[in-house]
DNA sequence: GATGAATGAGCGTTCATTCAT
DNA sequence: AATGAATGAACGCTCATTCAT
């Protein structure tokens, strides 16, 4: 059993610029605090608006056309904007992308940091370490049902190199995978998994999961009968559960 | 079977010697046959020479940058040569991203092709199913451990949008794809896996099986004190195999 | 008639003033109506300033160098602005040569029209037919008289290969040469030209016209102490009116 | 009769650089005479077959898109040669122009020796001055019949700014015109013109003619039901008789 | 605050010319 | 003598970013 101990943090330097979460929460990238109306009044509500008219069109162009590939004028255009109001919002392209993923990627940590704390207080019970891996794969198929886009833009772009603009997606690819390895540490540090090296047996699911997902996300499964959802979590669960 | 042929990571990894250099190679990339030099004399030599150059360039730019942040002038510049040389050589950057990629491509092909009509010649039988399977993962780790950039290069950027230098690399995984499902569809029509669906099953174990490529060719596994390769096989068979 | 309205050589020859100026010209070169300022205001004026400008500089550069050799690079920097900022206004080299010349097509056109409206109502009466094709000659002379250079460029630039950038120019003279078949059929099935294909006598009066035109705008006149113009009426004229 | 003295050279400065016609004739612009071969054998044979070739296939070229936009390249690979080849040949794309113009300006600078001639010997006699401008147009018309593709270069280049390439033809364009003028002068002195000033009479007859040139080498005429040419020179005829 | 005009570096591509083969 | 590979200076055009209006 290894030093019951609880989880510790991954080793891999995961360097992840959080400097969007602040304050003010997920959204306002830009224009601090000193704007003139109160927080939540007529001014503070156009601008967000505003924010999320241009992270709407952004999502949108980097879906049709790749990350890279998008201009900002092109944002600017199909959010019914002039080029120059962009920078009012954001300050690059990636800072745009970081708050597209912003939500996303906080959702994520919130549902692992949750794993974790059911993993530690399992006490080691199979019943209850199945029932924090199931828990994890709720919130993690609510999250891709609620915003599907943004699952489809991680999909599209998590593996390519982690350029500039691309890079808070690339990030949370590697958050991913290093949570999965430490939650798979985890199971089977309490013999719930056959011996298989936690890497490995990770990153198959993860890799798998990824592969069905993206099929079932761009109507690859439309063709074959199959809702897919339902045997997709089958897969997942039974992913984590192989034995020897 | 655990262990015996492992993978042995490559030593220079930015350094390929693709199937091009072949005179009879599958894609000639450009110029016919009107030149002067006799077939194997200078002039043929130095061309093919310089073709490698250039594709080793090539290659090694767009695993670090990515394909779409990779310009012309910086490929020449890699490859010791002047820009309009480029030229001579490949239409744009997408022909040459096709020259890469092209042996990989018709290895696969071919691979795919032996694997079929070794399912069809089977009759059935599980044992000889099993061996085509077998057969055709023989053939990818062998790709894979020869010319392991080009695997890193389709990792990184299969999943990208089809853009136009990008698209012959989307083509192969759709290749993949496509090919995987209609394999499957044969193994189970023949009883030989569980019922899931086989579009489910085949991207399951094609998603693993790219997820742990993706970590071995990176080196992930190093720090796991695995060797993985012996493993990474194993997942593949199980997923092949896996019965009800 | 002699004498009188002679043509005088413009004092500034490389500058025009095109009707581009006018805020309802028939051609805006760019940019609809969304822009910000009102139409009067700072932003419309500076725009209408700049496409001049860029016009200017473009028009003095084919005269120097031709359409062909001038790049617009060279275009830009004449008008004091950036590279880039030439395609603000015009599309392409084709686009700001279609913009220069397209106040004078329109000018030719309507001058063709009220000729063919005052050919249709003369009823053949020779008088009036004759002043018809005087009233053309003077919108002809007003229009040389008023932007010399853009005649000049026409005249070098007609008889080329109706290349990407030339087109607007060659249309013009297709124009020219296909009006003046057209009148000139006219006035023979009226009696009043010798018995010549019209074809032949139409095309001599514009050859001769328009190598004319050329000898006087480019000086030639000056040394052999002839004021020209009013030779070059008669000529015209003459040309027009020669019987059997 | 004001000085019955002969011709003088032109008073415009026309230069013509004459390089082209040095001791082995027109033909041969390179690799003067240290070659091998004697001069009628078959090295020579060769060397004068493939520049005929280049040139035709330069001819053709500078037809269908203008000299400005023939690229060497494109010569090479219409003449079935490589690029390099060219430049044993010419020194550049003027030389080729050049050596293409330059039988045309010979015959034509013959012809008007002996048009001057003819005049200077005719003491003035009505007759015999018609004789002479009749053999000139007959001698003109004749290279026109002979090489038209010549002459279709000459009018579609004559126009256009002398830039490097092009000078060649522009040459052409100033020595018709300056020998025109100069020819007219000699009718005018002697009573043969009505008075009009010898560059207008000249130079609309030039203009007339070259455009009805134009017209007859396009197959504009066709269509007219006329044959053209005789009413052309019959045109040509009128208009150097014209009288008061 | 919003707009879009201006900038200029940079990209893909072409091409005249030279030179090893 | 002929070839076509190599060069590198342009050229047309784009685009992120700044800034006057």
């Amino acid at each position: 059993m290894r030093g019951g101990s609880g989880f510790t943090r991954p080793r891999s330097p995961l360097v992840i610029s959080t400097s969007m979460a602040d304050p003010k929460g997920p959204n306002p990238p830009r224009v601090p605090a000193e704007r003139p109306g109160p927080a939540g009044g007529k001014r503070d509500r156009n601008r967000r608006e505003r924010t999320r008219v241009f992270l709407d069109a952004g999502l949108a162009l980097f879906l049709e056309r790749g990350i890279e590939d998008v201009t900002i004028d092109a944002i600017a255009k199909r959010a019914g904007a002039a080029k120059g109001s962009f920078y009012r919002y954001f300050k690059d392209k990636r800072e745009m992308v970081e708050a597209l993923v912003a939500p996303m990627r906080a959702r994520l940590q919130a549902a692992f940091a949750e794993c974790r704390a059911s993993l530690d207080a399992s006490g080691g019970d199979p019943m209850q370490v199945f029932a924090a891996y199931l828990g994890l794969g709720a919130e993690v198929e609510a999250a891709v049902r609620e915003t599907p886009d943004l699952a489809r833009l991680y999909l599209q772009e998590s593996r390519g190199p982690a350029d500039g603009a691309r890079a808070p997606v690339t990030e949370i690819a590697q958050l991913i995978a290093s949570t999965a390895i430490e939650l798979t540490e985890f199971a089977q540090a309490h013999g719930l998994l056959r011996k298989v090296t936690p890497t490995v047996s990770a990153l198959a699911v993860v890799g798998a999961g990824e592969r069905l997902l993206q099929a079932y996300l761009s109507g690859e499964f439309e063709d074959s009968g199959s809702s897919g959802a339902g045997e997709l979590i089958g897969i997942f669960m039974q992913g984590l559960s192989i034995r020897d």
